[in-house]
DNA sequence: CTAGCACCCTAACAATCGTTAGGCTACTGT
DNA sequence: ACAGTAGCCTAACGATTGTTAGGGTGCTAG
């Protein structure tokens, strides 16, 4: 009932502070020492909040799988057009970094941490969901022509994902989420999407 | 004056391997033992090719950042107009993710850990170097209107070195130096450089 | 043959890791 | 007033870390 919200909510804190750590200098190379520094307290102290170093990194992990499943979730039933879909999900992906940008960083920088945890199951099942959605919709955009007939080979979802997860490290000041879908949206879709002359649908590249 | 090459260049192998290990699960996280272990040797024989781990770390580094600043510095004499500029030193970055993709990651992933290695201060005075290439052709790509005017007023140095980067994750089979050159270079130039009609002067691949 | 070095080993070091045990303080409800 | 507990502390645990000491084997030069 209590949890104040003028005093000071000193698990939300050590949520903020060690995420900011982990997504710095790695889950491994942060000491349960270093994050109680941060927090004023002592290392032990951090245990009555969280049982476990593996605990805290999941708990800031949950956060960030929660707000993007919803986003998908969304987006999967929405009726949308593929390349508008795809655009959402773009969209979304950034929000999520936006707002969970440390998260977002140490999920895709601590992979093998990830993999291990037995605290993340539901994450990478989440994360597979995803993926599914990913594939299905870049191939219905394949299928309608609208990506460039260069992608159609390779693992687009890969490429777009890489990149997209790279620039939550480029501070919200840097470059815009709107930038970012710009370079990917006008990089990847096909030149003329339908009404042009001289665009023949798809070519298998040599 | 050895250095058999049918035989077994251990230290070769040590660098090859630790580098692998480093890259995957982060260089605090990768324990001596570990390297050992892959290499079939014991944890304190790595000593005998390596002070250190920082060292070794090091070692791995080095030997990318030579390769890359080779290229760098061959461009930088090269008379080019900017975006070809531009388009060279894309194009050399993902060929030293290419040859030094374990050295690539490691050096883009434990960036707190490069920064702090008292063995790597010519590494970080050739990485401002390079910075300052980038910086000294992106403007003069904008000078030349060359760039979407969406991307004048932003990092577009550290949005495209951390697009680049991230693709180090992608194995070379799954995404191709050509088509990430693809995206980046149709995500930022102008819609229509110079002339009026649909043809950019240049482009050597089809 | 012998000295010397390259190469690798076992054993152990001090330091640091995540974690636990147990106690102190301050607030809360009854 | 008093028990309970949330929140934090000090102190220490066993395990693991990077690293060192010192010895053994086998090749090679003289």
């Amino acid at each position: 009932m209590s949890q104040g919200t003028g005093r000071a909510n000193k698990r939300d804190a050590v949520l903020r502070e060690s995420a900011r750590l982990f997504a710095e200098r790695g889950v491994e190379a942060t000491t349960m020492r270093v994050i109680a520094d941060a927090c004023g307290m002592q290392a032990a102290s951090l245990y009555h909040h969280f049982a476990s170093k593996d605990e805290l990194v999941a708990a800031i992990l949950v956060r960030s799988d929660a707000h993007i499943t919803g986003l998908y979730d969304a987006i999967r039933d929405a009726p949308l057009e593929p390349v508008d879909r795809l655009e959402a999900m773009i969209r979304a992906t950034l929000d999520n970094l936006g707002h969970y940008r440390d998260a977002a960083r140490i999920y895709y920088r601590d992979r093998a941490h990830v993999a291990a945890s037995p605290l993340l199951t539901q994450v990478r099942d989440h994360a597979v969901a995803h993926d599914e959605l990913w594939d299905r919709t870049i191939d219905a955009a394949i299928a309608a022509g609208r990506i460039s007939p260069r992608f159609a080979a390779i693992s687009l979802r890969r490429l777009l994902q890489e990149l997209m997860w790279s620039t939550a490290r480029l501070r919200g000041d840097a470059v815009s989420a709107d930038d970012i879908v710009h370079v990917l949206l006008r990089g990847i879709l096909a030149p003329e999407p339908e009404l042009g002359r001289d665009e023949p649908p798809r070519r298998p590249e040599s």
